[in-house]
DNA sequence: ATAATAATATAATACCGTTAGATTAAACTC
DNA sequence: GAGTTTAATCTAACGGTATTATATTATTAT
C-alpha cells in the first residue's frame, strides 16, 4: 500500500490546500455528459460503464447519486425538454400550437434517439409538466371541451414523435448510403424486384419517401391536424 | 460415450422407425414459439436464450435457422401484421380507412409491446407492404395527390401506434394498482402535491386520462384525423 | 488524532446477443 | 450394410449490459 492513491479527479496542483480535492459527482454532471454521449453516439452511447468512463469514474459510483438507469433517462429527457420553447401567448392559438411543433421538432433532431428517450420516460418531471400545461391551456382557450383537451394534446404530441422519428430514420439511411453505395443500390434493387402487380400503388410512390423535404412535409402534416382540431371545434 | 444421447425432440416411440427422428426446426416454429411467449412475458420475454429453451434447443442452434434477432423480430412482425384485416373495398374510403385501424388496433392489443416491435422493423415484408398499398390505393382512389398520399398514411399509422401504445402503458399501470395499492395512492398523492398555481389545467384535467374509455377516444381522435384529410381533400 | 460520514472502487451476479468449433443425427452413395 | 457427406444442434466462450453488496479511500467534524 505505498503508493498513494489519487482520486480520478484529483489534480496534482490541489493536493497540498484545505479545499476539497475533488469535485464530487452530482446528477447535473452526469446528465451533460449523457447529453454529449447521447450526441456523438446515440442511445447506444449511454450505457452505465460508458457514462461511468466519460466522468473518470466507475459505473457503480453512479449509484450513489442515482437510483437506476431508468431515473437517468428520466432526467436526460427533462433535461432535453428544456430546449423547447414557450411561444408568445398573444398568438392564435393555431400559431402557438405550430411554433410549439416546431421548437419541440428541432429540439428532438438535435439529439439521436431523442424521441425514443422522451416516449419511453413518464413526462412527470417539472419542465415536461410546464410543456403538458401549456397545450391544455392553449386547447382549453382555443374553446375545446375539457375531456377533448388530454387527447388532442396527446394527438399532437404523437405526431410529432412519429414524424421526427421517421425523419431521424430515413436521414440515417441516406447517410449510410451515402457512404456505403453496395446498400443504397441494393435497396434500389430491392424495390425494383417487388411484383409490379401485387404493389402498384407502392412502387410508383415510394419516390416521394427518398427525396424529402422535412420541414415542409411537416408543417403539411401539421396543417391536415390542425384542420382537424377546427373542425372539432366548430362541430362540438 | 455408452450414454446414448437423445435428440431434444426425439421421443422414444420413435426411436426404432425409419421416419425423421425428430422435426428440426424451422422458421414458422421459431416465430410461432416467439408469438407465444410475447404474449405470456412481454418484449422481454424474447431472449435468443428464452426462445431457444421454450424450444428444448440451446440458444445458438437458432443461429442456424436465421441470421440475427433483428430478422426474428422482423418475421414476428409480419406475423402479427397477418391478423389484421382488410376492409371491403366497396365500402366509402374514410368507413375503409376506420375498419383498418380498427382491426390495426385491436390486433395490436393482443400482444403486449407489439407496437414497438411494428414500429422498431422495417415494413419490408409482403404482408406488411400489402397493407400499406391498401393505405395507398383507398387514399389515390379517395381523390388525394401522390404526393400526399405517403405522408397522410404515415400520420394515420403513427396516430395508431401512438394511441395503442398509450392505452397498453395506462392498462398497465391501472392492473399494477390494482395489486398494488400503495403505487395507486402513492400517484393520487403525487398529483395532489403538485403546485396547483403552476399546473392548475394540467391537475383539473388529470381525471379525464384516468378512467378511459379506450374504444370512444380512438374514434374521436380518428374522427379528427380525418376530419383533417377531408379538409385537405377540399382545399388541395 | 480520532471518529464519522461521504464518495468511490472492487468484485460478483445474472443476464444479453453472438460466434467458432466440436459433435451428433440424418441422408446419401457405393 | 458400411462409409461418407450434409444437416442440425451443442459446448464453450467473448464482450457487453444493469445492478448489488461490500470494501476502501477521501473528506469533514469532533
Amino acid at each position: 500500500m505505498a503508493r498513494r492513491r489519487i482520486h480520478p479527479l484529483t489534480t496534482d496542483e490541489d493536493t497540498n490546500r484545505s479545499e476539497p480535492l475533488h469535485t464530487p459527482l452530482d446528477r447535473a454532471r452526469i446528465v451533460g455528459i449523457m447529453l454529449e454521449l447521447l450526441k456523438a453516439e446515440g442511445l447506444d452511447g449511454i450505457s452505465m460503464r460508458k457514462i461511468a468512463d466519460s466522468l473518470g469514474v466507475k459505473a457503480a459510483s453512479l449509484y450513489y447519486h442515482v437510483k437506476d438507469k431508468e431515473q437517468l433517462l428520466h432526467l436526460l429527457a427533462e433535461e432535453i425538454s428544456t430546449k423547447i420553447d414557450f411561444p408568445d401567448t398573444a398568438l392564435d392559438w393555431k400559431m402557438q400550437l405550430r411554433l410549439w411543433s416546431r421548437s419541440f421538432r428541432l429540439s428532438l433532431l438535435q439529439y439521436p434517439d431523442a424521441v425514443h428517450i422522451m416516449n419511453s420516460t413518464h413526462a412527470a418531471s417539472p419542465n415536461r409538466l410546464a410543456h403538458i400545461e401549456f397545450l391544455f391551456r392553449v386547447l382549453v382557450e382555443a374553446g375545446f371541451k375539457d375531456d377533448q383537451v388530454p387527447w388532442l394534446a396527446a394527438m399532437l404530441k404523437n405526431f410529432i414523435y412519429g414524424f421526427v422519428d421517421e425523419e431521424c430514420r430515413l436521414q440515417d439511411r441516406a447517410k449510410f448510403s451515402e457512404e456505403n453505395q453496395k446498400e443504397s443500390e441494393t435497396r434500389f434493387k430491392e424495390i425494383e424486384a417487388l411484383p409490379k402487380e401485387r404493389y402498384p400503388h407502392f412502387i410508383r410512390l415510394a419516390a416521394y419517401t427518398t427525396s424529402v423535404n422535412w420541414e415542409e412535409e411537416f408543417s403539411f402534416g401539421l396543417d391536415v391536424l390542425l384542420a382537424g382540431f377546427v373542425d372539432k371545434l366548430a362541430r362540438g
